[in-house]
DNA sequence: GTGTGGAACTAAAGCGCTATAGTCAACAGC
DNA sequence: GCTGTTGACTATAGCGCTTTAGTTCCACAC
């Protein structure tokens, strides 16, 4: 066993101040049942023994867990939005901590082994809820989720109505900023390069960049699929620009990609933004460094996790809420891998 | 209340097999008292009722929480090791998940704030040992964990023999491969890019080279601290190179300043290789993706966390225990940025 | 003076599990 | 036949906290 200091338990402070420990559980949990004097005296001593409650006694009487889930589905090769969701963490925490939970966060290889993690949690009372990323179509997680009771939240899904609960931002929309910008700029071949086309953030990019060449009456707006690796981002970059009529304009579904594709461009002797002019469709310290600097949509991501938690914090107090949140479209920030195309 | 599916307790299991409650945790628990053939009878009446024990009730009774944690602290603009972390985590997850035990990863901003959360969670019963990384000289941490009588082991730290147990490489030797090398290339003037001072192991890579340099007779092997963000990398970049007797060779202590150093030398059209070579201290998809591709130090990150995990939980077994492990010295891996250098 | 109601408590049960102290029957040894 | 000793259980207490059901006491109304 291990040698802990001995921390009080609420029958020490209540023999300390001579009440019950019930007295002290109230004066505690500021509920009624005990005088204003002596709930003062009890905070006071609970303060000086610095008493902090013991989170597992609490969980066993029906109480919260204090901490919420956020499973990360991804075959470990193909890292790379790591820092998207390190911010959504930070952001997370900073709501939670405020109100003494925490995130746990787990890397699982696929979907299936995410949703044996969730039964796991449900059935340990691990978690008080879930926030649910990368949206599939018919996402088999929200059965899942349904069935054992958790509350939960889903980043990214424009919430349908009985649907969970979301906080979402219109990827719609954001793409038809990008396209704006391109053919402003003159740009007439654009081309996507996306993510797995299961995730709903990918067809509805897809699907937004579809209408809206069409709508412009520019080349069809081809989307190639990849895993989101840097590999394949380059692989399909490479096939991309090799053809005949190449496109001027490259969108990326990532961060990673675009920097990949970027690489891939220079090493074929294509000039960046002369001939070909790249935008991310994800913002981070990447977008920045590399040369030359990326157009990319942006957007508060820390802010963005903040929401989510805060969502997900309403969920958990009234399960049945299926209230959903619209957060700010990425806005457009304009660096120097977009030009007016050559010629 | 949550509409939870009620999940069975042993009670339930007990009364359906026809004894104790007691025998049950007998058996379910693999400790005698049970016949087995009895034991079998619970074991499979659990596996059919969906049982798993209750967390929170276990550790109500002592037992452990089933968590370790695992704190970074960090300015939430100067992100960017994500990726080692991510992949530690990882690396843990898969050793932790086979004992049914999670890592509790939180972000916080700086080194007081880390001391709180331990102490919160100490308090909370929340953790069973904790993960220490970037340590620091003197660190503040190793005196609260002992008080707290919190299991650690840190990560970095070459084991002294009263300290906590640790899991470490050797980055003085790492620095070595990296000047011999370097040397061989024929470079004389080789600086370094370092991390904050207050990290050990930037104050170890700093020491080896200056060593290192001295011994070669090699110019003096300057080290420039930043705070690991980008941006003090371009800095200490820019001005490194604007010297007259620039450094035909840089290290940096982190994926993310050599890419970041990269950009201000190509800026400053300065030719890499030919005219600056450049080593990352650390590897990631990064390095892989910039142009030219970064030489770098390469390591397993995933089984460091994997060893993290499996030293930790023999601290948390025997509390006694001061084993530290070292793990191989990251090998160098030769890309594009790296050559003799011109004139 | 009796009853009523509320405030301020106390007592006790219970959350799910573990651990310790019985209990009981079967068998061994003298 | 009696004591001892196992093996296989059961009964019970307890982990720290919450919560419900009392209990006391006092103020006030009639």
């Amino acid at each position: 066993m291990r040698a802990v200091g001995i921390r009080p338990t609420i029958a020490d402070i209540a023999k300390r101040v001579g009440v019950s420990p019930g007295a002290v559980s109230f004066a505690l949990n500021g509920r009624p049942g005990v005088s204003e004097q002596t709930r003062a005296r009890i905070l006071e001593a609970a303060r000086e023994m610095n008493w902090r409650p013991h989170r597992a006694a609490r969980a066993l009487g029906g109480a919260q867990a204090g901490v919420v889930g956020l499973v990360l589905a991804r075959d470990p090769r193909t890292l790379g939005s790591e820092q998207f969701y390190t911010q959504i963490l930070y952001g997370m925490q900073d709501v939670l901590s405020a109100r003494s939970s925490a995130v746990q966060m787990q890397l699982v290889r696929d979907t299936p082994a995410e949703i044996d993690l969730y039964r796991h949690w449900a059935s340990e009372h691990r978690v008080d809820g879930l926030v649910l990323v990368d949206l599939q179509l018919d996402d088999p997680r929200i059965a899942v989720v349904r069935e054992l009771g958790l509350p939960a939240v889903t980043l990214g899904l424009p919430g349908e109505p009985d649907q969970l609960p979301s906080v979402w931002a219109d990827d719609a929309e954001a793409m038809t900023t990008i396209v704006d910008y391109l053919a402003a700029l003159d740009h007439r071949r654009i081309a996507h390069v996306a993510g797995p086309p299961v995730y709903q953030h990918t067809a509805r990019r897809a699907a937004a960049l579809h209408s809206q060449v069409e709508a412009r009456g520019l080349h069809a707006g081809e989307s190639v699929p990849t895993d989101f690796s840097d590999a394949q981002g380059a692989a399909a970059t490479r096939a991309l620009l090799s053809r005949a009529d190449r496109p001027t304009a490259i969108v990326y579904d990532s961060d990673l990609m675009a920097a990949a594709g970027l690489g891939v461009a220079l090493e074929m002797g294509i000039e960046v933004p002369r001939q070909l002019s790249i935008v991310s469709f994800d913002d981070s310290v990447l977008t920045r460094i590399v040369h030359p600097a990326l157009t990319c949509l942006s957007r508060d991501t820390h802010a963005l996790g903040a929401q989510v938690a805060t969502t997900l914090l309403e969920a958990i107090a009234d399960p049945a809420s299926r209230r959903s949140v619209q957060t700010e479209t990425p806005r457009l920030v304009v660096r120097s891998s977009t030009a007016r195309p050559a010629g």
